[in-house]
DNA sequence: CGAATAAAAGATAATAATATCTTTTTATAT
DNA sequence: ATATAAAAAGATATTATTATCTTTTATTCG
């Protein structure tokens, strides 16, 4: 339902938002190990947050990652769709077949709404909340943080 | 969350389950049709199934898979555990890391109820109440079906 | 202007999940 | 005993996801 990619996306916003508000920028080899995940990979994943918006970076010297007052507000919702497309929207356990309330598989119901329960709430937080949390150890980026 | 051989495993335990009921044994073929699912993989994913118990089965003419009494009752999360294992109990975004409720990921509360409350929803229902909705055309194992 | 820093991008590789193909084993019917 | 049917099992392939490596481009600083 959610790919290791968004899960990588998510901390990554997450981890950039929290250094932001000290006005630093993050550089991909700190955000990294800040949140424990390969550094290549990552870098791939960040390239897709900045292309969408979600995230601000520079070249060069003092380069990397940083929040504006305007990624902060947006909803954790807009992570997932530069992860993983609209296609997780309506997926289900039919994959790419038709399936609806109309003509629902087995576990229809329950997948359906655990889906959307899910999706309510990327939509109903936003970056800043995230990081708000952070700072309040109320969720952490990574194991040993 | 939930892989696509699952789902697989899924339609076809409650195929096969209601086949059982007219006393008759679903070969392969006619159950790879019968859920559109591609046969050599669901053979594979068949052995699984009765090798955990959760169906019978009979090579030779005339062989095929059936359910029996106990079968029936068993729970569908017979089925995720022959198919997923138990890994699937405790996944997280944080994938193996340590994500618990002391020290939880972004996301962790929303995924771990949602998580909770498919795996209930599998707990609490048999083979059996499967079969009876796919009778009733409450749900569908196939698009054309 | 050039060196160093650091993201961006392209290419390639590894792993896991899904899928296919071939052979073996088992069971029934004749 | 043999042929046929059909599951079981092993081997292999494809696809998607995750991951790594190399090169290019952009920016800053001296």
């Amino acid at each position: 339902m959610l790919s290791k990619t968004f899960a990588y996306a998510l901390r990554a916003v997450t981890y950039v938002a929290v250094h932001s508000k000290e006005g630093k920028k993050v550089n991909l080899e700190q955000l990294s190990e800040g949140i424990d995940v390969p550094q290549p990979f990552l870098g791939k994943i960040m390239q897709d947050l900045v292309r969408q918006g979600v995230l601000k970076s520079m070249k060069g010297p003092g380069g990397g990652f940083w929040t504006d007052e305007y990624s902060l507000k947006l909803p954790a919702f807009e992570i997932l769709k530069a992860t993983d497309g609209y296609a997780v929207l309506t997926s289900c356990l039919m994959g790419k077949k038709n399936c609806n309330s109309s003509l629902p598989c087995p576990l229809h119901a329950e997948y359906a709404l655990c889906r959307d329960t899910l999706f309510d709430a990327l939509r109903n937080t936003r970056i800043s909340d995230l990081a708000q949390k952070v700072e309040a150890k109320e969720i952490f980026l990574a194991e040993d943080n």
